[in-house]
DNA sequence: TATACGATCACCT
DNA sequence: GGTGATCGTATAC
């Protein structure tokens, strides 16, 4: 088990993004650790990027999208709900990784993940779930506190690779979601999650 | 100071 | 299919 290094972080967020599929997400709370596998993420990059939350500059708001790479992003969404992003690319260009959805990782032994998620499903109720970037972060405790830590060297969250490989060809994209004010670049399929869906929050309609 | 709205979710018909 | 919850942020005044 492998944290993943700020080298990681410090590279295209197109690159980046597709390889966090598979990593584990790990949040130590109150002494205990609880993991998550990831499953669907979001790339955002840069001020020509209008669903990006630095389109509008640096605020105070969008201020740690341009820290360093490796650095957690974290703000809150409808007043209620927050959201997890991981900070790419070098430092003063704003980019980050949003983070969607986990599986629960004890879900790898298992030939077929969609048996697995039957078998489970009993013990993933709404409340718990991680699929969705709102419920992935009530799920782990996630909160504004988190906003600005460094994921490459902290004990309360961090981002680790255990060896499991996600094969590209399950790899899917689509375009973005939530974001259909972002013009042109609302189509641009920066959307990447495991194309079983399993625990990949579902399509918008249409 | 006031207002509009959002990288969502749960619950309703 | 639709809508309310709930509040920080950006923008307009």
């Amino acid at each position: 088990m492998r944290r993943l290094p700020r080298s990681f972080f410090a590279r295209p967020t197109l690159d980046v993004a597709p390889e966090l599929l598979g990593k584990l997400l790990l949040r130590r709370c109150h002494g205990k650790t609880v993991a998550g596998r990831i499953t669907e993420v979001e790339a955002y990059r840069g001020e020509d990027d209008r669903a990006c939350h630095a389109s509008r500059g640096r605020t105070p708001r969008t201020e740690m999208l341009y820290a360093r790479p490796g650095t957690a992003y974290v703000y809150l969404i409808y007043g209620m709900y927050h959201c997890l992003n991981v900070v790419t690319e070098q430092e003063g260009l704003p980019a980050a990784v949003l983070i969607r959805s986990c599986a629960p990782p004890d879900d790898d032994g298992v030939a077929s993940r969609k048996q697995a998620a039957r078998k489970t499903s009993t013990l993933h109720s709404p409340r718990t779930s991680m699929v969705g970037p709102g419920r992935l972060c009530r799920a782990l405790a996630i909160s504004r506190v988190h906003n600005g830590l460094d994921l490459t060297n902290n004990d309360d969250l961090w981002i680790a690779d255990d060896g499991y490989r996600v094969p590209p060809r399950d790899i899917a994209t689509s375009p973005r979601i939530g974001i259909d004010y972002a013009g042109a670049c609302a189509a641009w399929p920066w959307r990447f999650f495991l194309s079983d869906r399993v625990h990949v929050s579902p399509a918008p309609r249409g």
